[in-house]
Parts: C-alpha cells; sequence; structure tokens
DNA sequence: GCCAACGTTGGC
DNA sequence: GCCAACGTTGGC
C-alpha cells in the first residue's frame, strides 16, 4: 500500500470539483515519469493528498482515493483536444491514466509555507525547489503527519 | 509577470 | 548518444 500526492490546478479541476464527480479520470498526465506511477504502480485503494498547485496559496487541499486500475488515456486520440499525441495509437497507447475519487476535503488548505517550515514535511518532494513532476509517492510518515495537522481521521 | 528548474526535442 | 534550444511548470 503506497500513499501519493497528486497536483491539480484549482482553477481548472479543485477538490469541490472532486466532491461533485462520482469518479475522475486523471487525464492529461504527459510525463513519463508520472505516468509510470499511475501505469506501474498504483492499486485501487490507496490514497493520495489533493495539492493545489498554481493557487493562492498553493497546498494540500485534501485527499483522493485511487478508483480504477490503469487504462489508456482517451484524450491522447482526439485529434483536436488539448492532450492530442500524434504518435499514439489505440493499439500502442503511450499515456495510461487512473480514475480517482473524493474521500475528505480539509477544513483548511495546507499552505505550502506550513509545510516547508515543519521538520518532517519539509522532507517531502513537493516541498523541494524545483520538483514539478505532477505525482509523487508519499512516506507514511509523512501521509500521516498531513492528516495529524489537517485534523483528518481516515 | 518573472524566472529557476527541469523535461523533451531534434540536429549533428 | 550528446547537448543546445526550447517549452513548461509553478512558486513567488
Amino acid at each position: 500500500m503506497l500513499n501519493w500526492l497528486i497536483k491539480s490546478e484549482p482553477d481548472v479541476f479543485s477538490i469541490r470539483d472532486l466532491e461533485k464527480v462520482e469518479q475522475e479520470p486523471w487525464s492529461g498526465v504527459r510525463n513519463y515519469q508520472a505516468r509510470n506511477f499511475m501505469w506501474r504502480d498504483m492499486k485501487v485503494g490507496e490514497l493520495a493528498l489533493f495539492y493545489h498547485s498554481n493557487a493562492n496559496p498553493p497546498g494540500i487541499a485534501g485527499v483522493a482515493r485511487v478508483a480504477s486500475a490503469a487504462y489508456p488515456d482517451p484524450t491522447q486520440f482526439e485529434k483536436n483536444g488539448e492532450y492530442y499525441d500524434p504518435k499514439a495509437t489505440e493499439e500502442k497507447p503511450r499515456w495510461y491514466l487512473v480514475d480517482f475519487e473524493h474521500v475528505a476535503t480539509f477544513d483548511e488548505l495546507l499552505p505550502l509555507t506550513v509545510m516547508k517550515a515543519d521538520d518532517v514535511l519539509s522532507e517531502m518532494l513537493v516541498c523541494q525547489k524545483g520538483t514539478r513532476l505532477s505525482i509523487t509517492p508519499v512516506e507514511d510518515k509523512h501521509f500521516n503527519h498531513v492528516l495529524d495537522l489537517a485534523g483528518v481521521t481516515i
């Protein structure tokens, strides 16, 4: 059982948006490392911290759960879509995704500034300068510490 | 809006 | 297979 952190721009898709849908296909990831995490490593039922990037302020907004096995990202085949990949074919897809479902929304966002100032959480990849990866694994101690600070029990 | 960090592309 | 150029991410 692994834990994850997934980034989303709240202007595009926020934790509130996740509350409203039953399951959300995590489409549009076009980074091989992030794809491999979804395709190879994620298992149904695993939990992910839902991080608001490009936000004011940025930080962790809640928790999501892996709700499906990996399958080809349909947006890679949409010719006029933003995420079209001409090198991908139905027979040989390049991009895979999983669905996420909502688990919890924090009463208050846990801001990146607070995480960086925390002795434990400052070790997290998302706190390191220059980490642009949109999906990262999260250690148990970090995951649990975030839930503690947010006052959330799952 | 700036810019540092980093991934990807493509010429050679 | 190297690496310069370019594009993107994302905090500030």
